[in-house]
RNA sequence: GGGUCGGUGCCCGAGUGGCCAAAGGGAGCGGACUGUAAAUCCGCCGGUUACGCCUACGUAGGUUCGAAUCCUACCCGGCCCA
C-alpha cells in the first residue's frame, strides 16, 4: 500500500510541464490523473536498468537524469538494477534470442552500473532520498507456484501475446522462447511489488518499455484495486533515425571512463549536429527550458564557435565525470583543436598520450638532418617514407601547430616540457610524440 | 567428370609481346575553402639508398633480347553439359 506519509512535502507543480517541454513525454497513462497526483505532494518513482553491459550507455543516461528531475521536484526516486530480469534478457526491441548471462558476467555488470546508478541522486540527508533495488531481492525466493499464482493468474496471454515485442518475434523464424516470454511478467511483478512495499506509484522508461510497464500499472490495479502511473520518453534518435548513442568513430558513449574516457565522451557531444543541439540540450541538460531558445539563437548567430555544443558536452561530462575531469577534456581538446600547444601543462600532454596515436621516440635522433621524415615513419604517422615525403611536400604536416617546410627537421627545441610533441598530419589526424632518453 | 569463360593495385575495371608501376571510376590522403559540418576545386595515391633500382597483374615453371599479355602444369571462381 502507499503510505500517506509519503504523500506529504511539498513539490514543484511544473514538473509535468517540463517534462513535455522538453519533450521527454512519449505515453503516459491517464494524464489528467497524473498531473494531479504529482502536484498533490511527493511520488515514488522507480526507473530500471537491466545489467546487460558492463556500463550504462546515453539511453539509459535519460532515464537517469528523469529521475534525478523527479528528485529535484521533490519526488522519490528509486533506480533499480534488474539482477534478476537481467539473467533473463528482456525481448522488446531484439530480433532474435538473447543469451542468457552467466553469475558472473551479472555480478560484473552489477558492479559496472551500481555506482552510475547512485551517482546522479541524493541517497542521504533529504526527505526524499533515493534508494537503490535489485530485484533479485524479491525475486529469487519467489517459487513458481507463487508466481503463478500472484501474477500469472491475473494476465491473460492474449495480452501478452498482442505486445508488439512478442508478435515481431513470434512471425519471425526463430520464434521466442517461453523464457524471454515471461520477462515482462516479471517486469510487471517488480512493479507491483514496489507499489505494495515501497509505495512506488510510478514507473517511467523508454518508449520500448511501454508495453511492459503498462502491464505493471495492470497487475497493480487486478491486484489491488489501486492506481499506478506510467510514463515513456521518445527513443533518442539520430537525424537519420538510428538510436543515439554512437561517437563519429563508432564507439558506443558509455558512462564509464574505463570504456571511454572523459575526452572521448566530451568530444562526442561536441561534434553533434547543429540541427540537434535544441533536442539534446532539452534531453540531457538541467538548462532551463526558457533559456534554451536563447542559448539556440545565440549558437546559430555564429555556429562556428560551437557555443551550444560547448555548452552540452561540458555540462553533460561535469554530470558524468565529474569537473575536473571535464576541465582537462575542455583543455586537450583545445591542443588538438588548433589552440596553442605552448601554455599546455605536462598533466594534459600525458592524459593526451593516452587519447591519441603515441609514439615514444628515441632522443638521440633529434637535431639530426633531414630526420623528420624517418620520425614520421618510426612514429607511425605515414606508412613509408614515400608517403612522409609526399606529405611534407604538399604541406601536410605541422608540428605543434607550426606547417613545417620539406626539408625541416625535428629538434629538442620543438620539445614541450622537454619530452612531448605535437605532429598534425592534414587537418584531422593528431599524434603525439614523446621523447624518451 | 566434360566443355567454356575468367582470376589485374584497397574495391570495381581497361589492358592480348616492348610506348605498363599498368587507362578510367570509386574509396582514401594532402592543399584551397570551412565550423572539429557539407559541397566544390586542385594535387597525390607500390617501395626505395629516388631521373636508377626492387617488388607487383592467381601459383609454379617455360618461350623470348623483352611477358600482365604467348606456352605448360596446378589452384580458385562463373556459366553450360553429364
Amino acid at each position: 500500500m502507499a503510505t500517506t506519509e509519503s504523500k506529504t512535502g511539498t513539490v514543484d507543480p511544473g514538473l509535468l510541464d517540463d517534462l513535455v517541454a522538453r519533450n521527454l513525454v512519449q505515453d503516459t497513462t491517464d494524464r489528467g490523473a497524473l498531473a494531479e497526483r504529482l502536484k498533490a505532494g511527493p511520488v515514488t518513482v522507480y526507473y530500471g536498468v537491466d545489467p546487460t553491459a558492463p556500463s550504462l550507455h546515453v539511453g539509459n543516461l535519460i532515464g537517469l537524469l528523469t529521475l534525478k528531475r523527479f528528485q529535484m521536484a521533490g519526488h522519490r526516486p528509486l533506480p533499480l538494477a534488474g539482477g534478476a530480469t537481467g539473467m533473463i534478457g528482456d525481448p522488446s526491441g531484439r530480433s532474435s534470442e538473447r543469451n542468457l548471462l552467466d553469475d558472473d558476467a551479472l555480478a560484473g555488470n552489477l558492479a559496472g552500473i551500481v555506482p552510475l546508478l547512485q551517482q546522479f541522486l541524493d541517497f542521504d540527508g533529504v526527505d526524499n532520498a533515493a534508494k537503490l533495488l535489485d530485484n533479485r531481492a524479491w525475486t529469487v525466493s519467489t517459487s513458481v507456484l507463487e508466481f503463478l499464482r500472484d501474477v500469472g493468474k491475473h494476465v491473460t496471454v492474449n495480452q501478452m501475446v498482442a505486445k508488439e515485442s512478442v508478435k515481431a518475434r513470434m512471425a519471425g523464424e526463430d520464434g521466442i522462447s517461453f523464457t524471454e516470454f515471461s520477462y515482462m511478467l516479471l517486469q510487471a511483478n517488480d512493479f507491483a511489488w514496489l507499489f505494495e512495499n515501497e509505495g512506488c506509484e510510478m514507473q517511467v522508461g523508454g518508449s520500448d518499455q511501454w508495453g511492459n510497464i503498462s502491464l505493471g500499472v495492470d497487475l497493480v490495479r487486478r491486484r489491488t484495486g489501486e492506481k499506478a502511473f506510467a510514463l515513456t520518453w521518445p527513443l533518442l534518435l539520430q537525424k537519420d533515425g538510428t538510436k543515439y548513442g554512437k561517437t563519429a568513430g563508432g564507439e558506443t558513449i558509455w558512462l564509464t571512463a574505463d570504456l571511454l574516457s572523459p575526452y572521448r565522451f566530451y568530444q562526442a557531444w561536441m561534434q553533434v549536429d547543429d540541427d540537434e543541439l535544441r533536442k539534446l540540450l532539452l534531453w540531457l541538460t538541467f538548462q532551463p527550458v526558457g533559456d534554451i531558445d536563447g542559448i539556440v539563437a545565440d549558437h546559430m548567430a555564429a555556429p562556428h564557435e560551437r557555443k551550444g555544443q560547448r555548452l552540452l558536452a561540458s555540462e553533460l561530462t561535469e554530470l558524468v565525470h565529474g569537473l575536473d575531469a571535464t576541465n582537462s577534456a575542455i583543455e586537450a581538446s583545445s591542443v588538438v583543436f588548433g589552440g596553442s600547444v605552448d601554455e599546455i601543462q605536462q598533466s594534459t600532454f600525458e592524459m593526451l598520450a593516452n587519447e591519441l596515436p603515441t609514439a615514444t621516440l628515441d632522443r638521440s635522433q633529434l637535431d639530426q638532418q633531414n630526420n623528420l621524415g624517418s620520425l614520421l615513419v618510426k612514429g607511425d604517422v605515414v606508412a613509408s617514407k614515400s608517403e612522409a615525403a609526399r606529405m611534407l611536400k604538399q604541406n601536410g604536416i605541422s608540428i605543434n601547430g607550426q606547417k613545417v617546410a620539406p626539408d625541416g627537421l625535428l629538434s629538442r627545441s620543438d620539445l614541450r616540457h622537454d619530452r612531448f610533441c605535437l605532429v598534425r598530419k592534414g587537418k584531422k589526424q593528431v599524434y603525439l610524440f614523446h621523447f624518451a632518453d
